[in-house]
DNA sequence: ACATTTATTAAACAATTGTTTAAAACAGAG
DNA sequence: CTCTGTTTTAAACAATTGTTTAATAAATGT
């Protein structure tokens, strides 16, 4: 408990704003989450949404940790999306609400995005899309924009998360069910994505 | 335009309320919207939330249209989760913020999905999880449990329009460009989720 | 034509918002 | 202790929120 004001009210703000979203929560409620006073916030931070593209510019890093640094490893490309999907199920897993979050707020304000730049260059850089264009060229991997490879990865990571207040009305399973449910879709979804990404493999699964 | 007064109200809300959620909105907005006053919004619907939850379950009725019309009728169940999957990047093209809408509200606040419930039955009332059921028993239909089915299938659908601001920051692509994309998208959709759920097709994709 | 219900408006209500101000509590240095 | 600068607080600010009220306009029936 040895943390400045400073960091106790970025902490509060981290909570609040990802769970609630930047218009759903007051600068009262975050100072209230900190234990202060409110003109605390904006004499840290001058303002709520000075404070807010702070705390999503380090929301963003994280949510791209895996990305980058994945991408940016020396392992083979099958590898590397194979960890990639494994690495986002587990990032996840402890923070469920972050896509949505992060998807909502560049939707809200898309000049958020600026600041993250610098982060994707680094993907860019990593030389892995070379890499998958030229196994597209040997037919080795399935021939589609890199565009879609990204949507196909991610679609099948962080959708699953993201529905899962929807998934719970339409089955009618609990929260500990469907959490547990995600646990095991992992695997599908690392098989199936490799699966139609590399059709020539013969994994043989299951 | 000779719709009544209600209806106007109706249409300017259901607008305002998928491009900006409950909470980014005020009433002043939809009666702006709806080129009114702003009590007229009180005089039809008593408050701003029993408007919304009018036009929540009318979205919903939409959002599950599909699901209901397809997994209902009598086609075989690789021509259901086709066509399925074909109706979704239908209905997204011209409604792409649907789904955030539904989970955002559903997750703000999961009472609004009481009414949904009979809809949701006739799903169930379709036999399509029994037919798969037994598909799986006979090892034609990949073995996993039937909410990974759905998710398998949303995912792959919803995602991509969701997070269409999410990749237009990551991939730098215009919002024309990634609309052209999600296109092409589809077929890739249909053959990978239809060649893993049913893993001795011979479809020799591409 | 008049009376009565319905539709619409402008104005006001209290509550909450982000932000600022001015005073108090606290800290460390001399 | 005293002075000085920093941290924290309570209070106030104007703006906006959802909602209500009371008055006006339009429509309806007789």
């Amino acid at each position: 408990m040895n943390q400045t004001t400073e960091d106790k009210i970025k902490e509060a703000a981290l909570r609040v704003f990802i769970q609630k979203g930047y218009d759903r929560c007051s600068s009262r409620e975050i100072a209230r989450e900190a234990g202060m006073n409110v003109a605390l916030v904006n004499y840290y931070f001058r303002s709520k949404s000075k404070l807010f593209a702070i705390i999503f510019e380090s929301v963003m890093q994280d949510f791209l940790k895996s990305l980058v640094q994945v991408f940016g490893s020396a392992l083979p490309i099958r590898e590397k999306i194979k960890i990639l999907i494994e690495r986002e199920f587990e990032f996840l897993s402890q923070h469920p609400d972050i896509p949505n979050f992060v998807i909502n707020e560049l939707s809200r304000n898309p000049e958020v995005s600026k600041d993250i730049l610098p982060t994707l260059e680094k993907i860019y850089e990593s030389g892995v899309f070379e890499e998958a264009k030229k196994l597209q060229a040997t037919g080795e991997m399935r021939k589609m924009d890199l565009v879609q490879v990204t949507i196909l990865i991610l679609s099948n990571c962080q959708y699953p998360f993201m529905a899962a207040p929807l998934m719970k009305v339409v089955h009618g399973v609990s929260s500990e069910t469907y959490l547990h449910l995600l646990q095991s879709h992992r695997e599908h979804a690392v098989n199936m994505v490799l699966g139609y990404l590399f059709p020539n493999d013969n994994s043989i699964p299951s």
